[in-house]
DNA sequence: CAGTGAGCGAGCTTCCGCTTGACTT
């Protein structure tokens, strides 16, 4: 017999709460939900007010089999899952799963992991909140309905094995809409001026940047016509103080976006790490979007940044959330022991342990004070003004442990001291810069920028942004990837003080743009998979599907609605939709036509073919076959130009005859190759297929020869097809397009014929590898 | 290792949100 039970979510929770209770509680983990819908078909009857068919998990059997064992030996069964909609259903489910007397179930709730919390949730135990329960039961049927039926119907129409979903396809969607917008983005050029100044007879520079930008080159020549033959003063100076504020405690969203800015992590790879210091006990719970400190952390933060900076580094501050649909069901995740500042472990642990124990002790210190000033200065012949701002730091403050980083890349100039100036003092120029700039779109997202941006949406979960971002490129509707830029041409317009009589200066210069560092970009599948989509489901596509469907949950919640009628509601319609599009739309293989080929007037046409895309001359009814060839990689269905698509039909081309066999070459899965004798020998970086000759492919066919001599280590002339073979993993041998291992007791130079044919018969035969899930 | 693009059909795929190990190479 045992006095209590108490069931959380969490094992490493479980821990440290039995350590807190005495002998008569015994602490125990459900590993999260125990029951989900069954797998099979919908799990729900649709014509039964969505009755949910709900199924011990495989996984949760063993577990929920521990627990029931348990719960019938207790004389109380406490069940602290956390206090949002989901744990709420985790209680509900344990109740009816361990199947109890009521009475001996007590549901209860703290947000805090110490002693004193507990045993005051323990004084004010509650019953299940059926209403909460049925708001997650609405989510998950929702969810499941929505998934369940658009996924099937994207096998029929498009591929099999897709898979559509409330979250992932606006996931997608963003980053499709994201490219086009890119893609349609018109850069446009203007000129940017600045100048570097002087007092007469002092030698300190004073850096000054014009406000006005010119679009045109002629204008920025006329500006610097007239600086040259101005005369410079300083106008104003004026000086105002500035702070900074630093940022909230880490949530999920916010870890997982520095560890990326600052550490270069992944969004999986943040979170596996995360859950490694966690279950060592070193920080908080990582799943949060809570960015409240217990009081216990803030006192402790408080006691290290005393005694490390001093008082007047402290700030005690609250934070409230800012993220649509937050539960908070836990802390913002910070160091266990805030003392510690530094940790054991691996490289990465570290690292990720340090920059939440700087952001946890930053987020109670003081602001960072500074004197702003902005230097006006005035041009004799031109109404414009060149500004020339600094910024002195005057306290610290948070700055001395953290500073947050931010998504734009544009590099903003240290902003540092600027030399002592008179107001109305005149001023001579060194030198003015007029240099060419270009705008640019909004950038691509990175896996972390776009878990920012779901969150601000309500889109997913703390738990759930890492595996989404992975499902998303997992079904190959999104690649990340890092692409090379483009060079282009910048002029550089210049005037020099040191030589006020000769002509505008003018300089070319190349630089480079629009290179991306692991970026997500959408596959031709994704952008198909997400037309189609908003074409017939446009209210789930809607950004703001998932925040009104919440505002219905809440209601749920709240006692005003009733589930069933709410998704009732929701799937009248929807199915009715899914049924249509079914039956009248056609096979979506997002096909465009380009053009006509000049040399035979086909059509030329681009499309997602049985094996990725490809493009296709002539009609399938026509008189002869059309021509097919694959698009290469980095080419898209969206992008390709006529151009383009000609080029590929350039390939296979002939080369002329070798040995009396032709020679082609051609693009395969493995990238350029030429093929003679049907044997292929693989094109080498600095080899263009369109342009490479037959003399480059006989010297390659030369070399590979050569090779192919030197693997063979023995060959056999009552045998031809058996062969001891020199390979990577050392000397092995080669029959009926099996290899064999050779023993180690055996010096492959020296085996004979009757050797070797011993080893493959003692060789047993490998199973067929299987995969498995 | 190496261009494939027909059609038929069985049997499979799939959602989101809680939580961590356990299969093998």
């Amino acid at each position: 017999m045992i006095e209590n039970l108490v069931i959380v979510e969490s094992p490493a929770k479980a821990k440290t709460i039995e350590r807190f209770l005495g002998k008569e509680f015994v602490v125990k983990s459900s590993f999260g939900h125990v029951r989900d819908l069954a797998k099979k078909n919908l799990g729900i009857d649709v014509n039964n007010e969505f009755k949910p068919e709900y199924i011990v998990s495989v996984d949760k059997k063993k577990i929920v089999k521990e627990l029931k064992d348990l719960a019938k030996k207790a004389t109380t069964v406490w069940i602290a899952s956390d206090e949002d909609r989901e744990g709420e259903a985790i209680a509900w489910h344990l109740q009816e799963v361990l199947n109890l007397d009521e009475k001996k179930i007590k549901r209860i709730v703290f947000h805090e992991i110490t002693k004193d919390a507990i045993l005051k949730a323990i004084e004010n135990p509650r019953s299940i909140d059926t209403n909460l329960v049925n708001a997650q039961q609405a989510r998950r049927v929702l969810d499941r309905l929505v998934g369940f039926e658009l996924s099937p119907l994207l096998w029929k129409k498009v591929k099999p094995s897709l898979s559509a979903g409330r979250v992932q396809s606006v996931a997608v969607k963003l980053i499709v809409e994201r490219e086009r917008e890119i893609k349609a983005f018109d850069s446009k050029s203007f000129y940017k001026v600045s100048g570097q100044f002087f007092t007469p007879g002092e030698n300190q520079l004073l850096k000054a940047e014009l406000s006005k930008k010119f679009n045109a080159v002629e204008e920025a020549e006329q500006f610097l016509e007239k600086c040259r033959d101005s005369e410079f003063l300083v106008n104003s100076i004026e000086k105002k103080p500035g702070k900074k504020s630093p940022a909230a405690p880490f949530t999920t969203s916010t870890l997982q976006q520095e560890a990326s800015r600052k550490l270069g992590f992944s969004v999986a790879q943040t979170m596996a790490v995360a859950q490694r210091l966690y279950e060592s006990g070193l920080i908080t719970y990582m799943r949060t979007d809570s960015v409240n400190l217990s009081g216990l952390a803030i006192s402790t933060a408080s006691e290290e940044i005393k005694s490390s900076f001093g008082d007047n580094y402290l700030k005690i501050r609250k934070y409230k959330t800012k993220a649509k649909g937050a539960q908070e069901a836990h802390e913002a995740i910070r160091p266990t022991y805030i003392s510690n500042r530094t940790i054991d472990g691996k490289s990465q642990e570290k690292r990720l342990y340090e920059l939440i124990w700087k952001r946890t002790i930053a987020s109670q210190m003081s602001d960072a004070l500074l004197e702003r000033t902005n230097i006006n200065i005035s041009i004799s012949k031109s109404s414009e003004h060149f500004i020339a701002s600094g910024e002195v730091l005057i306290f610290d403050g948070f700055l001395k442990v953290y500073i947050e980083s931010t998504d734009d890349d544009i590099e903003e100039e240290a902003k540092g001291l600027l030399p002592p100036m008179k107001e109305n003092a005149p001023l001579q120029y060194k030198s003015i810069e007029a240099t060419e700039r270009f705008t640019s779109p909004s950038a691509r997202y990175t896996e972390a920028s776009l878990v920012k941006k779901m969150e601000e949406l309500g889109i997913g979960r703390p738990s759930t942004y890492a595996p989404t971002i992975s499902t998303i490129q997992n079904r190959e509707y999104v690649i990340k990837e890092t692409r090379e830029g483009l060079q282009r041409e910048i002029t550089i317009l210049t005037i020099s003080g040191d030589n006020t009589d000769s002509a505008i200066g003018k300089k070319l210069k190349k630089e480079n743009f629009g290179s991306e560092k692991s970026k997500l970009f959408p596959t031709d599948i994704g952008s198909i998979v997400n037309d189609f989509l908003q074409q017939h489901f446009v209210d789930i596509m809607n950004y703001n599907f998932t925040a009104s469907v919440e505002k219905e949950f809440d209601e749920i919640a709240a006692g005003k609605t009733d589930w069933a009628k709410m998704i009732g509601t929701f799937y009248g319609p929807f199915h009715k939709k899914v049924d249509d599009t079914m039956e009248t739309s056609e096979k979506s293989k997002g096909e465009k036509i380009l053009g006509d080929d000049p040399a035979t007037g086909k059509p030329i046409s681009v499309k997602i073919g049985r094996f990725g895309p490809m493009v296709q001359m002539g009609e399938a009814d026509d008189e002869e076959k059309p021509r097919f060839a694959s698009l290469l990689k980095g080419q898209s269905i969206e992008t390709l130009t006529l151009e383009q698509a000609l080029d590929l039909f350039k390939l296979p081309r002939s080369l002329g005859q070798y040995e009396d066999l032709e020679v082609t070459v051609a693009i395969g899965r493995f990238g350029p190759y030429a093929k003679h004798n049907n044997k292929f020998y693989s094109l080498q970086k600095e080899d263009d297929p369109h342009t490479v000759t037959l003399e480059r492919a006989i010297e390659l066919i030369g070399i590979k020869r050569v090779e192919e001599k030197n693997r063979i280590i023995l060959e056999y002339k009552d045998e031809p097809g058996l062969l001891v073979l020199n390979g990577k993993y050392g000397p092995y041998i080669a029959f009926n397009k099996k290899n064999y291992k050779i023993p180690k007791s055996k010096t492959p130079a020296e085996l004979t014929l009757e050797e070797c044919k011993e080893i493959i018969e003692k060789t047993p035969d490998k199973p067929s590898r299987k995969r498995k899930k």
